[in-house]
DNA sequence: TAGCGGCCTTGATTCAGATCATCTGCACCG
DNA sequence: CGGTGCAGATGATCTGAATCAAGGCCGCTA
């Protein structure tokens, strides 16, 4: 199924080939509880949130909803990476952030979602109509307070990233960045010092409020400084934490 | 009563020379009641909020809290106006919010405020604290709903942010700062197009993600232009939004 | 297996905004 | 009232990152 692109001038963005809405499963053999919204809950309550919940699958490119969209609905990433992001009139573009598995999409006014969400790789999100959701808010009070949490938890780190935009150096940013994902991949368990970057350059750029090119260069730069290693096309290793850490927070 | 300066290396601001804490006072008679969270609770309800909040004063300068100190109060703005703030290790600032009259502060994860908040101006404060707060939400929900709002509002403030440091020149942003700013004046039921700026252009510099001298010399750039004209020192007058919307969101 | 397109890299050049350096206005105060 | 100090304005110069311009690599697919 193939929706129709919203008439976004000079938006790079595309409706991707397909996607699937998929029957209601079970949250009980969910991949990722623990990580996300749905943790620390009991038996009854994991079966009430099964029943509301429906499984989505986006293809690479998919946009799952954009900016302005009435926001009525949110989801939990299980599989895959997602991009937030906002455009300007003229096109230019700010990743807002990265979606990986664990983390929850959807947070926004009733004004409508405050920015746009694509899938970077092909994605699997768990749905959930948000009027369902706060009618189980009545009887599960840690629900709403954890997505209070969550909001809190977006907000910090909104605000770390406003400094980084506002005050930091390209080396800086990168550097930053790096670490950022390397501490949330620990905390989803995986490897030391590996990093997962789904995205491509460009979305890194948009991130970091850079270009492409500096992208690249301040990247094969930490390679030459022997900051960072390239272990494939996806994947980085961080030599020198230590090393980064310095670089992103100078005395 | 003079407050210990935390030895945060390099930072600029210093606790000013006085805070009291005032004695219970009375919601009902609250000047910003309707702009803030107090917004539309009945009267019982506002009887109990009176019960636990107090009034506080702080002096121009007054460090209101710290970056990282334990987030177990919160506050509404009820005169004045406060700035939020980070700070790196070497001293660099990002202003991450202004607020004013009607606004909330203290919002933050139980790992401590993400961010400090200093006085600009002599300032008013309602104090409640966070755990009586909370004892409330559970006979007011929708307390506690309202807050959730508000964290959903500052998201999405803090998105528009993003898009603005990472994307926007020195002249869109300046624009911006200002067609924002007259917004929420309008709110308040200010008069249409004067804008009051209580603070300082290096405030607006660290906010924006620029120097001083630019913020001087676009400022400077825009009276030229005949988009503006400064009333006084801290009032100033948008002659045209329309002009500064072009500007602010270049098609 | 050749060709095409997407992504990345690297060099040369430009430029917006930072930095450096004065200068003015003005509130405060002894 | 002269001095002092802070906020702001403005000119000159510098520079980090953007822009412009080639190429290279690699995975498709025809």
């Amino acid at each position: 199924m193939t929706v129709e692109l919203k008439g976004l001038p000079k938006a790079r963005a595309k409706r991707g080939p397909w996607s699937t809405p998929c029957a209601a499963h079970d949250c009980r053999a969910c991949e990722i509880r623990g990580l996300t919204f749905c943790a620390g809950l009991d038996a009854s309550e994991v079966a009430t949130l099964s029943s509301i919940s429906r499984r989505m699958h986006f293809a690479k490119r998919h946009i799952i909803f954009q900016e302005g969209d009435t926001a009525d609905v949110v989801y939990n990433v299980t599989k895959g990476a997602v991009r937030l992001f906002k455009l300007t009139p003229d096109g230019r573009r700010q990743v807002t952030g990265f979606l990986l598995p664990g983390d929850f999409l959807g947070l926004g006014s009733r004004q409508g979602y405050a920015y746009g969400a694509e899938a970077i790789t092909e994605v699997e999100l768990c749905r959930f109509e948000r009027d369902k959701l706060e009618i189980l808010f009545e009887s599960h009070r840690g629900l709403e307070r954890r997505l209070f949490e969550i909001a809190n938890d977006e907000l910090a780190v909104a605000q770390d990233q406003m400094l980084l935009l506002g005050r930091k150096t390209a080396k800086e940013r990168m550097a930053s960045f790096l670490l950022k994902l390397s501490e949330r991949e620990e905390l989803r368990g995986g490897r030391d010092r590996a990093v997962y970057l789904p995205m491509v350059q460009e979305d890194i750029a948009d991130y970091l409020g850079l270009t492409i090119e500096t992208v690249s260069r301040t990247i094969s730069q930490l390679k030459r400084d022997g900051l960072i290693r390239q272990s494939s096309t996806h994947e980085f290793e961080l030599l020198s934490t230590e090393g980064l850490e310095d670089i992103s927070e100078p005395m």
